[in-house]
DNA sequence: CTGGTTACCGTAAACGTTTGTGATAAGATG
DNA sequence: CATCTTATCACAAACGTTTACGGTAACCAG
C-alpha cells in the first residue's frame, strides 16, 4: 500500500506540501496541486484513516446503533433497513460513512455501547428504539459523544431526536372512529417497554376524552408483534361482551393473524369490525380488504436524522431551532375502517 | 479521555511497561500487571483504537458489506438481521466487532468497497448476494482483503464462501412434487442475476430430467420478489393452457400475492396447485393453509460466517478442509403441497 | 537599493499505541 | 567470589497523518 511518503518521494516534494495540496489548503501552488492529485490518482494513493484519525481526533465515520432484536421484533419489515438508506446517502454527501453497529441478542446494549464509545471509531452515533428511561442516552452524554435519537424518551436530557408522530397519528385515528360512528375503540399494543407504546396510549386517551368517551381499561389489548401476536388480540376482543368495533394496531404486523381469526368467524375487516394500522409496511401493504394505515418515507427520515445530527456537531448550519422534531405521518386510506355505526341501533 | 501516558504517570512506571501488561505479555512482574489493571480500571481507561491500529496495522475489526436495496428487495424478511446477530457473538468471543457496511441504493457498490477498502478500518469482510460474476470479488482479491462471501459465484477465485442448499432444495421439491404425480411443475424466479436464480433453474432442470420430466421454458416464470410478483406470477399461470399442478417459489414473498390470486378464482393452495417455497420466511409461517417451506437459522449460519473467515484470516483453526460449505436447509412439511395427481386422470 | 509583503514550501512535532533493544538487579551456578 | 542466566523494566523508534512554524525567493513600494 502506497502512503504520503511515497508519494512524496515520487513527486521530489515534501510530505507536507502533498498534504497540504490533498486536503485543498490554501498555501500550495495551483500547479503542484494538480501534479499532487495526478500522481495520488495514479499511484492509487489513499490517506491510511488511522494515522488520519489519530492526529485529527475524527474518524469521518457515524455509528447507527441497533439491537438485532429490535430488529427481529418489534420494528421487523425492513425498518431499519430504508432508514440506514438514506443515512448513508445524507452522510455520504459530507463524505462521512456510516457503520451500523449490531448490538447481537446475547449482549447487552449497555456494555456494548460503551465499548463502541471507547473504541472512538465514530464521530457521532444514532441511536434507535428509545426506552423512557434509556441508560444509553446517559452514557453518551456523559462521554460526549455527540448523537441523536430515534425516539423521544424521558431521561431527562435535552439531546437531539427525531420521533414518529405517534400522538398525531393516534388522535386522527380516534377521531376517525368517533365520525363514522364508534364509541366503543379498542388499542393493541406490544408488551415492550418502548417509548412508543406510552405515547400512543397517552394520545389514544386523551382524544376519547376530548370526544367524550370513557376510558376502558379492557380496551387495551396487548400481544406479539407478529401475526400469532394479532391473532391472540383478536381472539379476546371477539371474547369480549360488549364487543368493541374499532381497533387500532400500533404494531401492524398483528394485522395478519387479526385477519386470520376474524375469517374464522366468518367477520371481514371494515365490514364487521373497523381497523386502522401503524406503519404502512411492504408485507401489509396487500391485505384483503386493504388496509387503511400511516405511511412515512424511510429513507427521508435517515435523511433528517443525518442532518440534525451534523447540526448538532456543527458540521452544517441550520435555521432550524427545535432539538426535537416530530415526523408527520400520512394517513393511506384503505377499506379496514369502512364500517359505519348507525347511532340509532 | 485518560490515555496510556496518564496511567503510566499514575502508577509511575513507563508506558511500555503498562502497554506490554494491558496486552498478557510475559515479561511483566505478577504484582504490577494487577496494579495495572487495577488503575485501567478505576481510571476508565480504553486503548484508543487509531493508535493502536497505526501502530498494529490491524483493526480487530471485521465488516460486513450490504446493499441496502438487496436488503429491501430480495433478501426482505430480516434476513441480514439474523445473520449479524450471530455473525457479531461469534466474532465477540474472539474480541473481533463487527460493523456493517450499507451501500446506500444511490451508489455504485464497486466504488463503495473500493473506498472501504481504503478506509482500512476493517481487518476482514463478509459479503453478500454474490452475483455469478461479481466485480467485488476481484476488488478482494486484488486487495488482498481476506473477506468470505455469503453466495456463490464464478468470479473465478478460490476465495471461502458458504451458500445455501439451493440445489438440495429444488431437488428435494422436484422429487416431493413427482412422488405425488405431478408432471407440469412450474419455477418462479426473480428478474435479478443474484447467483442464486441460476442455480436454482440448472438443479430444477437436473431433478425434472433425472425423473424423465422434458423441461419446458413456459413453465419458468419470473416476477418482482414480494406480493405484487406473486400476484402476476398466479396470474401467468392460470391463464396457461396446460396449466402446472405444482410450482416451487424462489422467493416466497410471492406467496401472498399467489394466494390472493389463488382466492379470486376460488382456488386453494393444496388443494387445486401444489406450492412449495423458499425460505421459511417470519412473514410467511403463517399463511393458510400453511406453506411447505425450507428453514434454517439465520444465526447459525452468521456463526459459521465468522468462523469460517476466522479461519482463512488464520485467526482460528479449523480441522475443515473445504473452502467452500453449502448450507444444509431442512424441510418444513405445510399444506400447501398437499395435492396428489391420480396417474389417470 | 532597501525594507516589507507575499506565495510557496520544507521541517519537525504531535496524536496514542506497540515492540525491539538494551539496561539493571537479582538469583543461580561454578 | 566471579560469571552467567533470568526476570523485569525503561527507552526510543515506528506506524501515517496533519499542521504550526520558519525559511526562501520573488515581487512590490518607497
Amino acid at each position: 500500500m502506497v502512503n504520503i511518503k511515497d508519494l512524496a518521494k515520487h513527486l521530489n516534494i515534501s510530505i507536507g506540501t502533498v498534504s497540504r495540496a490533498l486536503n485543498n489548503r490554501p498555501d500550495v501552488n495551483k500547479d503542484t496541486r494538480k501534479k499532487v492529485l495526478q500522481a495520488a490518482a495514479d499511484l492509487g494513493y489513499v490517506a491510511n484513516q488511522s494515522g488520519r484519525s489519530l492526529r485529527q481526533g475524527t474518524t469521518n465515520a457515524i455509528g447507527f446503533l441497533i439491537n438485532t432484536s429490535d430488529a427481529n421484533e418489534a420494528n421487523s419489515d425492513n425498518f431499519f433497513m430504508g432508514v440506514i438508506d438514506g443515512l448513508q446517502s445524507a452522510l455520504a454527501k459530507k463524505h462521512l460513512d456510516l457503520v451500523v453497529l449490531p448490538c447481537s441478542s446475547d449482549e447487552d446494549p449497555e456494555d456494548y455501547l460503551k465499548r463502541m464509545v471507547a473504541r472512538r471509531l465514530v464521530d457521532g452515533m444514532i441511536i434507535s428504539a428509545t426506552h423512557t428511561i434509556d441508560k444509553r442516552i446517559t452514557l453518551l452524554v456523559k462521554n460526549k459523544v455527540p448523537f441523536v435519537a430515534l425516539g423521544q424518551s424521558d431521561t431527562g436530557s435535552n439531546h437531539p431526536w427525531i420521533d414518529l408522530d405517534f400522538e398525531g397519528v393516534a388522535q386522527v385515528s380516534i377521531d376517525r372512529f368517533v365520525s363514522r360512528g364508534h364509541s366503543r375503540i379498542a388499542i393493541a399494543l406490544s408488551h415492550s417497554d418502548l417509548n412508543l407504546g406510552r405515547l400512543f396510549l397517552n394520545s389514544y386517551k386523551a382524544s376519547l376524552k376530548r370526544h367524550g368517551i370513557a376510558f376502558d381499561p379492557k380496551l387495551v389489548l396487548k400481544g406479539a408483534t407478529n401475526d400469532q401476536g394479532g391473532y391472540e388480540v383478536a381472539s379476546q376482543l371477539l371474547e369480549m361482551a360488549d364487543r368493541p368495533t374499532a381497533i387500532l394496531l400500533v404494531h401492524e404486523l398483528m394485522a395478519q393473524g387479526l385477519y386470520r381469526r376474524l375469517a374464522e368467524d366468518d367477520l371481514q375487516a371494515g365490514r364487521d369490525l373497523s381497523i386502522i394500522g401503524f406503519r404502512n409496511s411492504a408485507q401489509a401493504r396487500m391485505f384483503s380488504p386493504s388496509l387503511t394505515s400511516f405511511k412515512l418515507s424511510l429513507q427521508d427520515l435517515g435523511v433528517a436524522l443525518a442532518e440534525k445530527l451534523l447540526t448538532s456537531m456543527g458540521t452544517i448550519e441550520s435555521s432550524e431551532e427545535q432539538i426535537g422534531k416530530i415526523w408527520p405521518m400520512q394517513l393511506v386510506e384503505g377499506e379496514s375502517d369502512a364500517l359505519i355505526i348507525n347511532s340509532n341501533r
